[in-house]
DNA sequence: AAATATCTTCTACATATGTAGAATAACTAT
DNA sequence: ATAGTTATTCTACATATGTAGAAGATATTT
């Protein structure tokens, strides 16, 4: 998990999101499906999108007769740690400090954070 | 710190970085030796991204005779907090367990991982 | 086979972003 | 005052992103 994955525009982030979240292959309809209600978009917007992940290599499509199967080709798993670690190193300057405080004063509850430490301490048995 | 800040593009957070590296208020010729050298970039162009800034009310811009000075109106702190939490909402779907995941597989070494947890239980006081 | 329903691809356009030359304004030295 | 220097603002343009209607392709129904 050491490559470097351009970060997503929004739009297309949220129907990646959606893409994850369905059974490989996924059909646009059940694609569709998982888009947040706050994030609906027209049909067609929805087509441009998954068609601009597909030409970012994100996305393979496969014709089936009248409708097209998406397979994502970049797992969630690995987008999030090539992002976690871009914001480290980009925002916070590589510094655990930095990162620390900023989610400290991220809004976070005491139990999330707690949460959040306890799990760090597992993963790194 | 609850407000929600909107996230900089990549050319305009590396000017913004440089401009909360420097004393304030900042010249331009202040903030432009802080840019990294694999940032960068022609004089205008700089100029142009410190007045999108100041458009986005991310600085303050002061006439000074022949220059101007920079001021940031959003702390580097208040920034990073807010993106934090926009990383670990829109990123993570705000599950404390992915976010763990995504930082244990992000290519951050055993220590700084540690270092980070141990910095959380110090926030934690 | 023709009409209909359904799905995708094309085309389009406004706004955002990255980048920088041209033009302008303001000091400074003569 | 004038020319030269230096700083900023205007203008410009290519590419990216958000959004979606128009047009085309394919399956289904009668």
């Amino acid at each position: 998990m050491e490559k470097h994955i351009r970060r997503l525009p929004d739009a297309e982030l949220t129907v990646m999101q959606a893409v994850w979240a369905c059974e490989v292959p996924a059909t646009r309809g059940e694609i569709q499906q998982k888009i947040p209600a706050d994030h609906t978009m027209a049909l067609t917007t929805l087509l441009t999108l998954l068609t601009r992940l597909a030409d970012k290599g994100f996305l393979a499509v496969e014709k089936q007769g009248r409708g097209n199967s998406y397979t994502p080709l970049i797992s969630r798993e690995d987008y999030l740690s090539s992002q976690s670690r871009s914001f480290v190193d980009r925002l916070c300057g590589g510094s655990m400090s930095v990162l620390a405080s900023a989610l400290c004063n991220s809004g976070l509850s005491k139990e999330e954070l707690a949460q959040l430490r306890q799990l760090l301490e597992e993963g790194e048995l």
